[in-house]
DNA sequence: AATGAATGAGTTTTCATTCAT
DNA sequence: TATGAATGAAAACTCATTCAT
C-alpha cells in the first residue's frame, strides 16, 4: 500500500496507526486486515520491498572478458543507486528511519540487508585487487566506507533536508574521493602519520 | 541514570518502559518523575550527554605553527573515536538504534549534532585544501565519507554484532582508504571512466 | 449444516467462527447467509433440531389396558435416551456445554426443553404413584434427581471424557439405584437420622 | 471482586466486559489491569474461590468409631450444600452456567471440579456399602446420580428460577428418594423388568 | 525526598454481517 | 442461487503520568 509507505516514511512507525492508513488508502478497519495480518506485517512486507528494489539496483562487478569497462561497470552502480534513492525519497526515509531500532527482528532485516549489499560491494573491491586495479586492502572495512558514505550522503541529502547539488556532482565527487582519497599525491609524511606515526 | 541507557541500548526506546526502568533502579515510580520530567526527558538528558561525550572526543584540527603535524592529529582524532565507541558500546547503539527515527525533534537534535560533527571534518578538510595536503574537493561531500563510513564501521561491529577485528586494524584500513583511496596509481583509464565515460 | 453442529460440539459457540462452517461446509460466506439469518439463527435451528431428537426418544408411560407393562417402558425410555446420547455424541456437548450460559433467550430455550422433560417424567412418577408403584414422594423433586442423574452421567462419560462402562451396565445401575435406592432393607434407624435427627 | 462475581453471574463470562466491572467496582481500567491480568484471570480466579468454598462444604463421611451417625453426616452435608446455594446464587449461576463451554481450559477445571466431588460422594457410598448400609452398587453411577440429582435441582430451583418450596423440604424429599429409591418395597415384579425384562 | 496505587487516553485487532456482481 | 470483498462496531489491553500520603 502505497498510502502506508508514504505514511510509514513520514512519520516513522510507532507514529503511523491504522487509523491513518486507512483513512489515507480511504479503506475500512477490516479490509486493511483482510490484506494485512497486522501492522507489522505490513510493514515487514513493505519494507521486503524496498530491500527488493535496492537489491535490483547494485549489479555485481562482472570481470568476464567482454563486459564493460569496470570502472564503467562501477559508475553505472552508483548513479543507478544514487538515482533510485532520488526518486524514491520515501523509501530511503523508510531504510534509513523508520525501520531503525523497532525490535530485533526489524533490526535483524535490516542488518542482514546491509550485509547482502556489503558482501557485493566488497566482492567487487576483491576482484579489483585481484585485478590489480584496486590497492591490496581490507576489502570488509572498504566496502563499509563505501556503503557508508553513500549512506550518509543520502541521509543529509535526502532525509535531513539539507540542500542537495545534482545527483551528478555527488555521484563524480563520491567516487573521486573514493577512488583516490583525500591525500594529495606525494604527501608520504603525513601519509606515515596517519598510519601510526610511533610505530614508523 | 545508567540503567536507562542501558535499557534503552538492549531493548530501543519503545519498548523500555518506565518500569523496567526503577526496578532497575531500584526506585519507586514517583522518585523517577522526581528526577525526570518524562520518559522523553529521560532520554534527551542521556542523548545530550551521549553528544557532549563525542564531541569531547572529535578536536579540530590545530593549524597554527607549533602545532602537532596534521597527519598526527588526524589519526589522534579517529582513534579516540574508535576508543570512545569501543568502550562505550551502550552509547553508540543508542546513537545509532534507539535515538533514529522516534519523532520530528529527535530526528532533529540527532541531525544537528551530526552537523555538528560534520562541519567539523569540513573544515579539518578544507583547511588541508588550503595548506596543500589535500586534494580540492567538495569538502561537505568529502566529510560525510569519512562520517559515514565511521559510522557504517560502528554499526556492523558495535551494534549489528558482527565480528570484529582489532581497533588498530581498523583505524589504520579506516586511515589508508580516506587517505589514498581504493585506486592503485597510475589507473588514470579507470579514473576517467568513473568519473563519467560518456563525458570523456 | 451437519459441519456447524460438529463444530459448535467440538469448539463450543463462541469459538466457533462462520469462517469456519462456511470452510468446512465449501461454501461462500454469502451463500451460508443465504440460508441462515444469522449465527445465532444456525444455532438455534441447530437446537430446536436436538430438543426434538430427545422428545421424541422419551415416551410418555402408557397407563391404559394393554399397554406393556410400566417397568417395561421405563426402561425403554432410558435404553433409548442413553441410546441416542451415545450415538449422538455432538448432540450432548451442544446441549452440556455450548449452549449453556450463552445468553438469556438461549437459556431460555434450553431451561423450557428441560422442563418439558421434566414434566414428563414427573406425570410418570405421578401416574406411578396413583397406580400404587411408586412410593408417594414429591414427583417434581424426584423427577429432578432422575433427569441430572441422567444429565450428569452423559457429562461425566460422554462430555468431560471419563471412560465409559458399557451403556447397559450403565442403565442398569441407573435404574437399580433409582428405583431401589441406595439404602439397604431395614436400614431404618439411618433413614430416620437421614429424615432429620432433631424431628425425630 | 464481589461486582465481577455478580456480573459475571447475571450476564455470563462474554456478555459482561470490562467496562462493566470497573464501572460497577468504581474503578478505573488501568486499576483492573493492575490486580488481574486479563479478563480470564480475574473468571479464573473467581471460579478457584466457588471451588474453594464447595469443597469446604462437603465433608467426607467419617466412619472411625465415636463419630456420629452415617445418616446424620450425610444429612448434614446436604444441608450444608443446599445451604451455600441458596445463600449464594451467583455462585450457583456462575459454576452451573457461566463457566461452562468458555473453553478446553475452563471445561477442564469445571470437570475436575465435580470429578473431585464425585470422588468424596463415591467415598462414603463404598463406605457405607462395606459397612452394610448401603446396597452393593457401583459406586461411580451412584455417585453421579447424587450429584446430578443435587446439581438439576439447583439448577431450576436457583438459576432457571422455578418457585422453590422450602431447603428443608426440599432436602428430606432429595435425601428420601436417594435412600429408598422410587419403587413401593414389594413391587418385584417391575423391578426385574426394569434391570431387563428379556434377560431375566 | 520518596512512595506506589490509581488513572484513562489511546491503539490494535476481531469477526459477524452486507451487498454489488 | 452463489460469491467474496468490504465493512465498522465493539472490546481487550498497555503504559506514561499523577498525586495523596
Amino acid at each position: 500500500m502505497s498510502h502506508a509507505l508514504r505514511l510509514f516514511a513520514e512519520r516513522g512507525y510507532h507514529h503511523t496507526q491504522i487509523a491513518d492508513i486507512i483513512e489515507a488508502a480511504g479503506i475500512a478497519r477490516g479490509t486493511f486486515y483482510l490484506y494485512f495480518d497486522s501492522k507489522r506485517a505490513i510493514f515487514a512486507e513493505l519494507l521486503d520491498g524496498l530491500f527488493a528494489t535496492f537489491e535490483n539496483t547494485i549489479r555485481p562487478i562482472d570481470t568476464t572478458a567482454g563486459a564493460p569497462p569496470v570502472g564503467e561497470q562501477t559508475r553505472a552502480n552508483v548513479v543507478r543507486v544514487i538515482d533510485t534513492m532520488v526518486s524514491n525519497r520515501d523509501l530511503v526515509r523508510i531504510l534509513m528511519r523508520a525501520a531503525v531500532g523497532l525490535d530485533p527482528e526489524f533490526d535483524g532485516k535490516v542488518a542482514d540487508f546491509y550485509r547482502k549489499i556489503l558482501s557485493v560491494i566488497r566482492g567487487s573491491i576483491e576482484a579489483g585487487i585481484q585485478m590489480g586495479l584496486v590497492r591490496p586492502r581490507d576489502a570488509a572495512v572498504a566496502a563499509m566506507i563505501v556503503l557508508g558514505g553513500l549512506k550518509e550522503i543520502a541521509y543529509h541529502y535526502l532525509v535531513a533536508g539539507d540542500q542537495p547539488p545534482s545527483s551528478e556532482v555527488v555521484a563524480a565527487e563520491f567516487l573521486a574521493v573514493v577512488a583516490s582519497g583525500l591525500l594529495r599525491e606525494g604527501q608520504s609524511d603525513q601519509l606515515r602519520l596517519l598510519a601510526g606515526g610511533a610505530a614508523s
